[in-house]
RNA sequence: GGCCCCUUGGUCAAGCGGUCAAGACACCGCCCUUUCACGGCGGUAACGGGGGUUCGAGUCCCCCAGGGGUCACCA
């Protein structure tokens, strides 16, 4: 009987695109369960497709896992006892494998080519029957093999697997999944050009990298009976499965790029904050039982259970993600937003060396407002630009009567008069003054936030003015009298 | 098409034989309020269908339907 000792999970994407939010969530589960019962989470690199993986790929999946904070424990970059943890540098491991099964006759080259085995499955298609590999190859004569070989047919190499009985996979999420041995072929675990096929490749790495737990999507699930009749034929102890669900577009189809934003990178270039996604992700397909929306990572850790995880596929929905971004951002350290922020606050010239203090102010005020980092940007405009233009329904409703003038020369006076330039002490003197000149402390209010932002939504008009500041005040409310002059004119 | 998985409001999701079937997002009201957010209160909205088992079924079994996955010298 064979006992797993120590607990090792791995998250093996293939870097052949982007890592997508389902990959991160399976990275995701995949480190909370090491984390949660002190295993070893391992990163490997499925890279045996040399024509679609790509350098670029396998540094933004990385990058990606990394940004999220899902470090592994091994793997590229880190090393481990169980290496190399790219499967294109692991082409000797694999071979003597394939070599091992060749020899106890488990294994054996299959000389048809892509084109005849094409022809075999449409016809069977046609016919509508289910295709297998006929087998013929299995019955060549060694001499004859000896000859193709050596006269350099193109060979593949397939495993025998077995036509009867059955396969039972033992799922953590899913209970036990059966698999009719009847319906295998002797599948293909060498290409013609040496390198392994994924189903075997995974087999062998798994088993050599000291794998326990294999928790992988769904897509897989189906595969996984081809795995363990490698691990059969190999003598491997099976690990334990999981198998997550899927996540899909709102339209209930597979993630693409025709849905919007879908990779780790996107969301991030789009504002969202590692700990938000993480948690939206964590909560679209797991739950603990509890009626908690916002988690901390540790407690996370502490809670996770793969029975808690969901065998239903989930659609994401990027509104709730969105809102629970908002409630990270508004609780998130201001300095460390800025961090966030500063690159882009330069590029628009909105920060420099001598106003970050007045760039922090400004965060401080909007941050709470905003459900993405992008968003400042739009929100925040006037702090650091000239109002180029005054919203449309704004003007015709505070700039556009008989009293707009005399009221916004009355605001200057305000201004003017207030001693301390402070939030409160111009609260205060507006609201007077709009006591003794018998109006609503709105009517004041209304025109003084279209005059000072162009905008009739912002953030609370007393702190904005102290951020802003006097001069900036003064000046702004003296566009806005200019504007109303040219309006009267032409009117 | 074969095989496999899945099925509670629009979405996520609790529930594990007895509940008026939680909660969150979204949506709609109301309140707070200088606007916008936030927050508070309230509301609309669900067990895919059909058979069983049981005193009793969202919960167990079977069938059907729908959705998804997989059937490559891709992973």
């Amino acid at each position: 009987m064979f006992y797993l000792t120590d607990i090792r999970v791995r998250f093996a994407p293939s870097p052949t695109g982007t890592l997508h939010i389902g990959g991160a969530r399976t990275a995701l589960f995949n480190w909370l369960f090491a984390k949660s019962i002190g295993g070893v989470f391992v990163l490997r690199l499925e890279d045996t497709d040399l024509l679609r993986s790509t350098e670029d790929s396998a540094q933004g999946i990385l990058e990606g896992l990394k940004w999220l904070g899902l470090e592994w424990d091994e793997g590229p970059g880190k090393g481990g006892n169980y290496g190399p943890y790219q499967q294109s540098k692991r082409l000797h491991i694999y071979n003597e494998y394939l070599e091992k099964l060749l020899a106890e006759n488990k294994a054996y080259y299959c000389f048809c080519s892509p084109d005849e085995l094409k022809i075999e499955r449409d016809n069977a298609m046609q016919a509508k029957r289910d295709y297998k590999y006929s087998g013929k190859c299995k019955c060549l004569s060694d001499s004859k093999k000896a000859e193709l070989l050596s006269a350099g047919k193109p060979a593949v190499i397939r495993i025998k697997a077995p036509d009867e009985g059955k396969l039972i996979v033992q799922d953590l999420i899913r209970g036990n999944v059966e698999f009719s041995n009847s319906l295998l072929d002797d599948f293909i675990i060498a290409k013609s050009d040496g390198w392994p096929t994924y189903n075997f490749a995974v087999a062998v790495d798994d088993y050599c990298m000291k794998i326990s737990h294999v928790i992988r999507a769904e897509e897989h699930l189906s595969n996984t009976p081809k795995q363990m009749i490698v691990y059969n034929a190999l003598g491997f102890p099976l690990p334990l499965f999981a198998h997550v669900s899927m996540i899909l577009a709102p339209d209930r189809s597979k993630l693409s790029k025709r849905h919007g934003a879908t990779s780790v990178q996107e969301f991030r270039d789009l504002g969202y904050l590692p700990e938000a996604l993480l948690n939206y992700l964590a909560l679209l397909g797991w739950s603990s039982g509890e009626d908690i929306d916002f988690w901390a990572i540790d407690d996370m850790i502490k809670q996770f259970k793969l029975a808690g995880v969901s065998r239903s596929p989930a659609i994401y929905d990027i509104g709730k993600l969105t809102w629970m971004n908002g409630h990270y951002l508004a609780e998130e350290n201001t300095e460390k937003v800025m961090v966030l922020l500063e690159n882009e606050a330069k590029i628009r010239g909105w920060l420099n060396d001598n106003n970050r203090e007045y760039f922090v102010k400004v965060i401080r005020l909007v941050q709470n407002r905003c459900k993405t980092l992008l968003e400042f940007f739009n929100m925040a405009d006037y702090f650091f630009e000239e109002v180029s233009s005054y919203d449309e329904k704004g003007a015709k409703k505070y700039f556009n009567h008989e009293n707009s003038l005399k009221i916004l020369n009355d605001l200057n006076e305000i201004i003017k008069d207030t001693g301390e330039f402070k939030a409160d002490s111009i609260e205060n003197d507006f609201r007077h003054r709009a006591e003794t000149l018998n109006m609503k402390a709105g009517d004041l209010i209304h025109p003084t936030r279209l005059s000072l932002s162009g905008r009739t939504s912002t953030p609370g008009l007393f702190e904005l003015m102290e951020v802003m500041g006097k001069e900036m005040c003064i000046k702004r409310i003296n566009n806005a009298i200019d504007y109303v002059h040219k309006l009267n004119l032409s009117n």
